[in-house]
DNA sequence: TTCGGATAGTTGCATATGCAACTATCCGAG
DNA sequence: CTCGGATAGTTGCATATGCAACTATCCGAA
């Protein structure tokens, strides 16, 4: 896989960040496997920090459209993973880890840990931060548009 | 969307590169509407560069799963855009853009263009240089793993 | 008080993605 | 020559993603 930090034939900034989502997509997956799917548990990890939180919330979070999240928040209750709560709105109901969901984040942790380790030490200090920043700053410079 | 460049709750690089490329995708997605879809222009792109390829190098460039792609181009044969041709190894078979594809591509150009401009509005140039150069690090550094 | 716009969530439809298992073909060692 | 490993591509299955259209609820202006 030769020259992947030249400019390439992929001088379409869509295409190269979908790919590199991919590949980072696919480390984490290898990691992951007996326990959940990349977006599952970032999706876990989320709600975690955040108890109680609406959908669209956290579909603002995440920048993931709210079909979206409402399918794969569906999966992972009927997995036993997180259950919704009524509020005083009653339009909106809070999304909370049950007990076997914070089990399964812990467990999940330590490989989630190895999959970013191994990344990390495929690049510099310096490196890593300034992709840190790159990847805020382009997820910025789409959200300025309207 | 408040604080998108600090660094967040989502210390998962995963999480974090794959809401990249849905924001970014989004932002495609809407200049291209009327056309394809950004992840079909991706192939036609690099496809017109690379008349004749096999669906095994496409897929070892762009990080695709052979599957995936069998189907994604399976697609865009049926909507008249590319063929199949026989190679001399029966195995593969070259990929090309029929003339209804090279039309597509470049009445999609000017749309593509527009979204890429308006990223590149929404950071400085030292800061779009920046990002490149760190996607093509993170997806090298998810590839020398073996 | 009520009505219309805004918000939260779901469903239909379509595309994108990857693993496992499969078929067909190629090619080199023996 | 032949057999077994490697390679190219397809299919079954499952998850992820987003738009359009829908229902239910909220809330402020008239």
């Amino acid at each position: 896989m030769p020259h992947l930090t030249e400019l390439p034939d992929l001088c379409c900034a869509c295409a190269t960040v979908r790919r590199a989502a991919r590949a980072v997509t696919n480390l984490y997956a290898e990691e992951l496997r007996d326990y959940l799917e990349p977006s599952q548990f970032a999706l876990l990890a989320w709600l975690n920090g955040h108890p109680g939180c609406s959908q669209a919330a956290l579909g603002k979070a995440m920048l993931i459209d709210k079909a979206t999240l409402s399918r794969n928040l569906r999966l992972m209750q009927k997995n036993g993973w997180l259950h919704h709560a009524a509020t005083s709105d009653k339009r909106e109901r809070g999304v909370r880890l049950t007990v076997e969901g914070k089990e399964l984040l812990e467990a999940a942790k330590p490989h989630w840990k190895r999959a970013q380790e191994k990344l990390k030490s495929g690049m510099t200090r310096e490196q890593w931060d300034a992709m840190w920043l790159a990847l805020g700053l382009l997820t910025a410079a789409t959200q300025d548009q309207e």
